[in-house]
DNA sequence: TATCTTCCTGGGAGCGCTCTCATGAGAGCG
DNA sequence: CGCTCTCATGAGAGCGCTCCCAGGAAGATA
């Protein structure tokens, strides 16, 4: 009943061949125009679509580029980055008529199916790979098995691949040296896991940035894991001796729970304690006061790393490089920086 | 270099026919162990992996299920309905041994598009939809092409089609009965948009519990758009005249901006105006206090419409059916109820 | 021992497309 | 007028797999 069009028959239909057909179908030239509006009209007629995984098999090109987001999601899918990081590649994908499949695993019995399959010849034609945890296998696989892909984030030193990530350094770098700039010294880090790269460079581009502006940090430093939990936890420990004037908390979700040790202390931001945050995906308005933040091009990032993954599966792009896109410092509330001015006035 | 290998080398390679092998690697019964053992020998040492596209043509079955998102995703994809439903499917998907392919558009160009390629056979199996809008176009062409298909939400009156969704209807009028059994009388609706069968759903259920428990709802009804502005807004116009002691708020982001609206106003939630909302998809500690929402189970509907659209697909399920997944009240704060019982005992 | 059944195996056909190549018809040129 | 060159077209081959069927081997039954 469905779909028992093909080329050959609608080229019977049209009273022209199957390569003719094909060539409409996809717009190639050397087609005369007579032929072209024959064909045109027989597939407006019949509704003909051609059938993906033919044209898959035999060209060699599926037109699919997977997302591989690893485990651990239950969490992070809380947090708006995802939803950001998926717009703005499906956003990419629709824009260069591709289509995105999904690979998410929650534990590793399944990371190690959905591996598996996303090598597949045949499925996807390239992969981006999210949230790569360090030595990932699955990078291996892909690279063995000669499948182009791009790494959303900063790959490990020494690795060569196709990436593209924020800049964590020099928006952790920037913190720093807007808080210099608001008259504080003493200030304080809590910082991302270190066992993230993102992690990493948040926490050094903020050193680099205390150092390059004399402020003192010392030892007011405590590592979250990018929970709220955890960056109430590691305001409570700031606050609990010698507190600093202003705190940089590396990620959105972390300062809010910061924010809430602040008010639960009987202390208040900024008045108190002021905090730069990392992130800008928390909508201004959802804190109480407004978090001043480092905001990454999260969907951008994403629309990169399509645009990028494509020119690789062109074969546009063989020499591995590294994007990193610039962050911006949303300077509201949290920072005090309102107060600064005034008092500075 | 890479995949030089298909069914027909492995069998040279093991000493055995094409067909054999591809018995072993669909694990079908009637091979030989010795057959068996030789294959998958070859297959673990040469990393051989059948071909997706191939297998999609020959089969007539490509193993993947897409999910369709319209648009106004770009705000909704702020809140953490997507982020679960998509958990939830994915989940199921992974335990089905599908491919998720994602089709999100933002307008009505994309849309199109999107539409046109998702039909195409060869590409999926079958498709969820979410966020359908009435009499959308999408379904149309899936019935006509013959691809089956699962709504999530409920599709409007009329038609028959296979769909999941959340009990909106009774757990609204659960948290009447829960407003009334707190010892409420005059009650406001911030309804969802009429636009919308949740909406709708939403507020013939609240309507319906209203009229059981003997509430006075009067005119205290306004109609929010989903958003947190609305959600302040339609707070604003309920304190403005003929205050409520309770409000239903069909969405916890809505009730996030009504908070916002009962504390600007300089009264407390719930000793002024008490809430009960709808979701339950906000953690608990992220609004003070702490929402009473009626939770729907957001990922597990969607984990079924991946288990319902495999049945369809696997010709196990013919007759079009409604599935409906009850809602929980989860009781916190801002409902009062713990003031209540005390005032009560 | 003859016959039937069950199990295992290989080969043919074909899924619907793309790609390459051969052919023919005009157009352009000297 | 004969030649080349370009453009339009169709036919063949083949992508790697599944599905079906035929045939052989082995075991069961009489």
């Amino acid at each position: 009943m469905s779909q028992r069009l093909n080329l050959e028959e609608i080229g019977r239909m049209a009273g022209v061949s199957r390569s003719t057909v094909s060539r409409v179908v996809n717009g190639e030239p050397n087609v005369s125009p007579e032929a072209k509006a024959k064909v045109e009209a027989v597939i407006a007629a019949t509704g003909y679509r051609p059938h993906a995984a033919a044209r898959s098999l035999a060209s060699n090109r599926t037109g699919v580029v997977g997302l591989v987001i690893p485990s651990a999601v239950e969490t992070l899918f809380d947090d708006p980055y995802f939803g950001r990081l998926i717009l703005g590649i499906s956003g990419s994908t629709n824009e260069l008529g591709l289509v995105l499949s999904l690979f998410i695993f929650k534990d590793s019995a399944e990371e190690g199916a959905i591996s598996a399959r996303v090598v597949r010849p045949g499925l996807v034609d390239g992969v981006i790979m999210t949230a790569t945890r360090m030595g990932d296998p699955l990078i291996e696989d892909l690279s063995q098995a000669g499948m182009p892909f791009v790494v959303v984030g900063r790959p490990d030193e020494g690795h060569r691949l196709f990436s593209v990530d924020a800049d964590n350094k020099g928006g952790a770098k920037a913190a720093a040296l807007h808080m210099a700039r608001l008259g504080y010294r003493r200030v304080g880090l809590i910082a991302a896991p270190s066992n993230t790269t993102a992690g990493l460079d948040r926490r050094s581009g903020f050193l680099a940035g205390v150092a390059e502006s004399g402020l003192e940090l010392g030892s007011r430093i405590v590592e979250g894991d990018w929970s709220e939990a955890s960056g109430r936890e590691g305001m409570v420990t700031l606050l609990s001796s010698d507190r600093p004037e202003a705190v940089f908390v590396a990620s959105d979700r972390m300062s809010v729970g910061a924010l809430r040790a602040i008010r639960d202390a009987g202390l208040t931001c900024p008045d108190d304690v002021a905090i730069v945050s990392f992130d800008g995906l928390i909508p201004p308005n959802q804190t109480v006061p407004q978090l001043t933040s480092v905001a990454q091009p999260v969907s951008e990032v994403g629309a990169e790393a399509v645009r990028i993954l494509h020119a690789v599966i062109e074969n546009d792009l063989t020499d591995p490089q590294s994007i990193v896109l610039p962050t911006e410092l949303q300077v509201r509330e949290s920072c005090g920086a309102e107060q600064r001015s005034e008092a500075h006035s």
